[in-house]
DNA sequence: TATTGTTATACTCTATAACTATA
DNA sequence: TATAGTTATAGAGTATAACAATA
């Protein structure tokens, strides 16, 4: 039954080294590794600045000039009725506009404004300082090995059956 | 001023290749890897099974009988405020129990049951397939990589001043 | 004073479902 | 019938702040 423990049982729990199965999985140690990245961003972006999500979401605008809110949410997979706010977010701040298509009136194709890829330039040079922050410890051999194994892991994904 | 794009131009934008500036960072591509291994999780636990979180706190009270909750929160970092209803689940399950210390009348040793053992040796055995589903295009070599390179962010940033 | 466990609360994130207008 | 954008909504996840009991 053992109802209960002694306190110097305890005290040797707690001294336990960290190496449990946890420390062996990829999925806990992601996590944490995420979240350490999340927060710095915040830290880094401001209280109100733009969020990992809508920072990505600019930056694919930037980078693919009169893209679509469908094909956002396809490419950073997430749901199209989201990026209705966050894009209503970076209108009102000024960073892109709304563009109507001549084609296909069901589509507004998303510009980037002047202002808006300044903006995003100075970002990204930012969140370049925030990730070279939370990695300092690793080596540049390191970095491009984790992102390299990141994307390996996630690219291969798309084509398989599953 | 540019205000309207022609729907071949869109065609060509949609087809570019995903090489931007998000694909080169890291913070990025965590998240996607992240919300990989989310979903495979809770789709591998079931509607009703656990959830990573209350998972690690399991595995880390079948690992380190007689832990506190405040232990378990500084262990995974997360709040005590939050563990108090994930405690109330497992204990519910009859996966653990709330053992009173002698020493401490302050505390609550956590204590995991036979049968919360077994289920958690179970439930091990099914996230390491998981794991090993979601790391597939990844080799052995590439995921103690993987792990290694995760934990070296985590750990040596406890060490630091910030 | 500090700590443990606890409650209440509020906020963020995000997905689901349904609607509309177009195609 | 399918797609783009939109709205409303609900649920999960999580942090904050405060409190009682104990140290």
């Amino acid at each position: 039954m053992s109802g209960s423990l002694a306190r110097s049982d305890r005290d040797d729990v707690a001294r336990a080294r960290t190496d449990g199965a946890l420390e062996t999985l990829v999925g806990y140690n992601l996590k944490r590794a995420y979240m350490l990245f999340q927060t710095d961003f915040r830290e880094t972006m401001g209280d109100d600045g733009l969020t990992p999500r809508s920072f990505s979401a600019l930056s694919l605008v930037v980078e693919r000039p009169g893209i679509t809110q469908s094909d956002v949410s396809r490419c950073l997979g997430i749901e199209r009725s989201g990026l209705v706010a966050m894009i209503d977010d970076l209108e009102r701040r000024g960073h892109l506009r709304r563009v109507p298509v001549p084609g296909d009136r069901r589509v507004q194709a998303l510009q980037a404004t002047p202002d808006g890829c300044a903006a995003y330039d100075r970002m990204l040079a930012e969140v370049r300082a925030h990730e070279a922050r939370v990695l300092a410890t690793l080596d540049a051999d390191e970095r491009e090995t984790l992102v390299t194994l990141l994307r390996k892991l996630r690219t291969a994904r798309k084509d398989q059956g599953e």
